[in-house]
This record gives structure tokens, C-alpha cells and sequence, in this order.
DNA sequence: AGCAATACTTGACATACCTAAATATTAGCA
DNA sequence: TGCTAATATTTAGGTATGTCAAGTATTGCT
């Protein structure tokens, strides 16, 4: 690429232009793994939810709304979608029945399993060119972003 | 976090570890960005259609729909979209009639270039947090990420 | 002329998001 | 107790993005 190679002042990474690179290979990756989703079944919005229900279970739609920062409507839509697939069970806390308690059934923590194994294939395929520095550095440069977002 | 902090075979820099921590920060910054896109009118597929259409000037919609890797059909909608907001202008080409010609207008320059100041500012307020030294080392291991997608 | 290929549009559908309004339930208090 | 406010979720209706399949022009080839 460029002949200014050096990890000083390198171009490209003022804080509006590091934003405006970010967006555009956040756009790229979302592309490359979005025809993943579909196998299992499990499209994007769904399989967030399926980690959040497996790794809280139990967790109610008020909960999984905050966490994904979406409206609750959001969330009974998603419910929807999971509940006639299979992947969830829902019903009415007994301490408090406006609540709606959420359990990850064994079919959608199957279907977890394997639509994030087809996502990290996917990608995989392409870090595995890299080599283990290289990774090494991308991992280390992640962690800022991480800690941001 | 973890007391292993060199740069060798560090945590999480395996091809699979490095891809599911990829999925995941994708989903947080695409997620981070997202209410920026609404207040000009230019949503996400239409704001990336636009820079297309303001870099190639003339483009024709299936070269669009090739670059966004999307079907024919999609872009006909997104350029609907830009059409009725007055963003673009479309024309049968004079060479080959079915062929449609894509140009920008004044109103869809300027929209563009307010909705990438919004996103752009929008993740500098975080980016700017960080030294200018970690803004570097997370430019140099995001080109590898941008040759790969 | 006629027919296949090409470029795009249209119609019908699914997902994912929103706001506003409805429903149900619980909690607080006079 | 009984009314009212707050809370948790659902429903209704709208936009945006994407699909596929079928339709419409137009072009190119025989």
C-alpha cells in the first residue's frame, strides 16, 4: 500500500479517519458473514438473542430488550420467531406473571451451536492465511475496541 | 483482564477464537453507529449505495448490485429510495436502453457527506479516548482486516 | 424476422427495527 | 378494600432491507 509503513503517526489513523475505515469493514465483515445465518434457521437478531437465553436462562423479555438495546416490541417479534422454530419456552413468571420467563430449549442450543460454528468457519477460513503474529496483533488491537463497544 | 498480556500465542488469537470475537464486535459497532443514519434520511443500504454512486459517477445499477453483492431487485428498491429523496438521478443509458444510469445529485452529495460526519463523529467520540498510540496499533492490524474483506 | 440473453422492475414474502396504543398485572396508598 | 400509577409485554401499523420468481424492454445473434 502505502510506503509509510511505520507504526508512529501511520495514516489512516486520526480518530475521524480510524471511524470511517471502522465503519467501512464493519459493513464488509457484516456482509461476509450474513448468509450463515440462514442455515440453521437462526438469522442474525435471533442468534444474538439464543446467546444471551443460553448463557441466562430464565432471563425475561425486558432483559434480553436492554441487552440488545432494541424496543421491547423488538423482542416479543424475535420471541416469535424463536418459539416457532422450536428454540425457546415461554411463560409467565409465577412471582410476577406480567413477566415472561425465557428458557433456551435443547433444539435451539443445538441450532446455536451450530450456526456460530458456521459463522466462525466462515471467517476462520479467511484468518487462518494469516500468520500467528499477525493474528496476535489483530487480537491485541481488538481488545481496545472491546473495551469500547 | 487476564494476566497473560504478551504478544506470542496470546488468548483469543486462534482462527476461531479470533473469528467469534470478531462476530461479536461487529454486531456491538454496527449497533453503536446505527441511530446515526436516520437523521439525514440516509439509511444504511442507501448511504453505502450513495458512496458508490458519488465515487463512480454514472454507475449503473447493476454495477451497484454487484459491488453491494446484493440481487438486481434490492437495488431497484434502494435507488427508490434515493430517487424519491431527490439523491439521485436515473436514466435509461443512451447506448444501451436497458442499462440505467446512476448520478448523484447536489442534494445527494450533501446529505452523504452530513450522515458520514454524523457516523464518523459519532465513533470519534469514543476513538478519541484512546492515545494516539493505540489509535496506530489498531489502524495497522485493521489493514489486514480490510484486505481480507 | 425471430429468439435468447441481458438489465432492470414488479409483486409477494420474510426479517428486523421503530412508535404508539392496548392489555394484564402488580404495587402503593387513602 | 378499592382506586390509581407503574411495569412488562403484546399488538397494530409503518419503514427498511433483503429474497425469489415472473414480467418488461432492449439488444445481439443467427
Amino acid at each position: 500500500m502505502s510506503t509509510f509503513d511505520e507504526t508512529t503517526e501511520a495514516s489512516g489513523s486520526s480518530p475521524d479517519e480510524l471511524g470511517g475505515r471502522l465503519i467501512a469493514l464493519m459493513e464488509n465483515v457484516h456482509r461476509a458473514i450474513r448468509p450463515s445465518y440462514h442455515s440453521t434457521r437462526l438469522t442474525a437478531a435471533r442468534l444474538s438473542a439464543m446467546r444471551l437465553i443460553i448463557e441466562n436462562d430464565g432471563t425475561t423479555g425486558g432483559q434480553i430488550a436492554q441487552a440488545e438495546q432494541v424496543t421491547p416490541a423488538t423482542i416479543t417479534r424475535v420471541l416469535d420467531g424463536l418459539y416457532e422454530n422450536g428454540f425457546i419456552e415461554r411463560e409467565p413468571s409465577r412471582r410476577d406473571r406480567r413477566i415472561v420467563d425465557v428458557r433456551a430449549t435443547e433444539a435451539g442450543r443445538a441450532a446455536f451451536r451450530e450456526a456460530v460454528a458456521a459463522q466462525i468457519e466462515r471467517l476462520a477460513n479467511d484468518l487462518v492465511t494469516l500468520s500467528a503474529e499477525d493474528r496476535a496483533k489483530i487480537s491485541d488491537a481488538m481488545r481496545y475496541l472491546e473495551r469500547m463497544f
